[in-house]
DNA sequence: GAGTGGTCTAGACCACGTG
DNA sequence: ACGTGGTCTAGACCACTCC
């Protein structure tokens, strides 16, 4: 082991916590301790606490201490997008229609505006090997200079429809996943004969003032796709 | 502002960055150029520029220098456990049979196993205001000391259930998200009359070693279940 | 060899929490 | 008053990349 010191401190630590040698609530040794035990200097002990605090096995109060956390044993990342799934990538989309619409009550809530705001309405369908396998729609709110070109909204996922008008970086977003049953109109435009259950996505984009910018739906076979995701 | 140094430069390079006066790929101006630029030391730089890092702003190669990261538009947290959802939580959860038992091929497979190795498997039912909303079967690893007293096991989340001969931090997990139509079987333990959509959730958990311990699939009624993500 | 980031030292002053 | 963590300085040596 030629590590560097912080990393070797951080071990130590972290696996006196994964033993249970260190319980959630205890006290650490504070950072002059460590420095004795360790035989090094502080900005290194305060290196191996960072990295700790980072992952979150600990936590620090000023004037009192380190203490150790509660493992957070319920967190995963997911990493969605509408073209990249698990079992089946969409290989191709169409696009059905763009429209500028007045919003509906539930729609104007939902963004935040008036109702005399005008929206963009993208509706797509997905296909993976020539089969539909799932109907997305997208309410944006009408800006200028927003890409209307067909060419560029049928391939895109929903953050790079509005990365004209707003960054990418720190975008806040939601996503709400759940199952229905296919209405009739849905079970047509994806072609569904059996009885069939469908994956629902929402998505909800807001810009860096926390201003809704946009949501959309994507309705997908169930049968065709699966969502993914992972502790770390 | 009477912030930090830190993170004032922080906060100005991270708006370069949004604002595209830095773009994906540039070049960072060197640690001794940011000291100069901002009149402090280099381990006040080095700060800055840590939480940049740790942001996925930007990175860092030894002997070249830093450079503007692309955007992770497509990162999710979602907090998952049985119990807690976003519609209705689970408020009661009834025990329906622990069983010690042999795997099948997949089983054994899944788990990566013999096949002559024990599998205790739960299955239990959630309900919301008395009404079942969910059908939930876990397959652990059987191993010593493993708790099969029925109160520890009714209301313990999959991670909970295993905690007792693995640590709970940095346990390796993984969540499969789809949608089902439910079987016969599982019509009339969630008492389903019309037709209906599944939302099946699996989990699988590893140890620190990444070896598997347990899987576990729970099949929520569309109608009362959604999960939620966010950017974080 | 000059410039870059990675590691590390031995100090300093401050705000905060506990006696 | 004392111990705690939070911020900051002014150096040092190293491994690496590029020329």
């Amino acid at each position: 082991m030629n590590s560097p010191v912080y990393i070797k401190i951080a071990n130590g630590i972290r696996s006196k916590i994964e033993t249970e040698e260190l319980m959630p609530g205890d006290n650490l040794p504070s950072e002059a301790a460590l420095c004795k035990e360790y035989g090094t200097s502080r900005m290194t002990v305060r290196k191996s606490l960072g990295i700790l605090t980072n992952e979150n096995y600990i936590y620090s109060i000023p004037g009192k201490g380190y203490f150790v956390k509660k493992p957070e044993y319920n967190k995963y990342i997911i990493y969605y997008d509408e073209m990249t799934n698990l079992i089946n990538n969409v290989d191709n989309a169409k696009l059905l229609e763009v429209d500028i619409i007045n919003p509906s009550k539930r729609l104007s809530d939902t963004l935040q505006i008036n109702m005399n705001k005008k929206i963009v309405a993208i509706r797509r369908v997905f296909y993976t090997d020539e089969i539909p396998v799932a109907y997305d729609i997208k309410y944006i709110l009408y800006q200028k200079g927003m890409p209307i070109v067909e060419k560029e909204i049928e391939q895109a996922t929903f953050p790079e429809m509005v990365s004209r008008n707003t960054t990418l970086y720190g975008m806040k977003k939601e996503l709400m996943i759940s199952a229905k049953v296919p209405k009739e109109r849905t079970k047509k435009l994806l072609n569904l004969l059996e009885e069939q259950a469908l994956l629902v996505v929402e998505q909800k984009l807001y810009d860096n003032n926390d201003k809704p910018i946009g949501v959309g739906i994507t309705y997908y076979r169930g049968d065709y796709i699966k969502l993914q995701g992972m502790s770390q």
